[in-house]
DNA sequence: ATTGATATGTTATATAGTTACACATCAAAT
DNA sequence: ATTTGATGTGTAACTATATAACATATCAAT
């Protein structure tokens, strides 16, 4: 009675909050976004999709593809890398490029850039905005007459909840 | 005549400027700062640190081994992974998340933390201080409550040179 | 029915980085 | 003068991450 149809293989996991509303949420978003932008959350790149946001912690691709083997027996690398394209496209998951990782993006209709404090104790990845960063660095490239593609700001150290209960893993 | 003995294998190449400046100037201060601080600049770490600074574009450590092995046939990529771990603790170098790739670094004594943008057409790497942006991201983070154990500010476009000279490569 | 666009299946390959263990070198302590 | 410990290197095997190339499928528009 607790599993949906679509979620069958997830757990979600979280110390701080009940992370299925998170989850639920981002999913949502990707569906109506989907719609709205006559794109397709097919059922490999939305199991993708519920896969990254089992958790705040940056996934690996093939974590994530030996999750994806245990429904799809046939997937592949490419399977999971052609998901993780689409997902990234659409703004609906970051790469964090320190990690070689993936996580759900909690800001997929604003803007996607936002900053990436990664906890190197818990491993998870808190999304802000920083909006007065984000204008410093608008005015340093303006400076440097620099043309933006990408912004990737990551920030590792150690999260609010780690530094308090020191006995967290 | 204009080979030192030291620099038997390297050309450096810049659109901008005489980079044999900022490799030199960069040698330099790695032999200084490894005086300073007891440790070794040995010949392994020495040439590869000459090779990044051939030029400002980020290497890749398999291109790096590629050009080691010319004259040191014998080299592995641990031979260059080590050299790049002994570099990056230093400060000597960057590494480049977003390309897994390494550039150095001209701020060695100073705050090692810089913006880097990264041109998408040139693939050269410009370094900044970003003061503005940085104390940003410490307002942030303090807010957070988030300990800094290290900062990545990747920026990826197209740099000035590009933009004015559309013909470039 | 045919075509084109989009998505997936499959195999192989390329690229990036680590582990583990042996050996070398050299200076400090005995 | 040797032993010890710290530091650095050699070598092989392995693991991890990501892409290329080509075949097949699906489905809506013509």
């Amino acid at each position: 009675m607790k599993k949906e149809p679509e979620s069958f293989f997830i757990e979600s996991t979280s110390p701080s909050h009940n992370h299925d509303y998170c989850r639920n949420k981002a999913i949502q978003t990707a569906d109506r976004l989907c719609k709205e932008r006559g794109v397709q959350l097919t059922t490999i790149r939305r199991n993708t999709l519920e896969l990254i946001w089992g958790s705040h912690r940056a996934v690996k691709a093939y974590d994530l593809l030996d999750q994806i083997k245990l429904i799809q027996q046939t997937a592949k690398p490419t399977t999971v890398y052609r998901a993780l394209d689409f997902l990234l496209e659409q703004g609906f998951i970051h790469r964090v490029e320190s990690l070689n990782a993936f996580i759900g993006c909690s800001c997929s209709e604003q803007q996607h850039e936002q900053l990436l404090l990664i906890c190197v104790q818990c491993h998870e990845v808190e999304e802000r905005p920083g909006t007065m960063v984000m204008e410093a660095v608008s005015r340093e490239l303006e400076q440097a007459r620099f043309t933006v593609y990408r912004k990737a700001i990551e920030i590792q150290g150690i999260c609010r909840h780690c530094t308090q209960s020191k006995t967290n893993n």
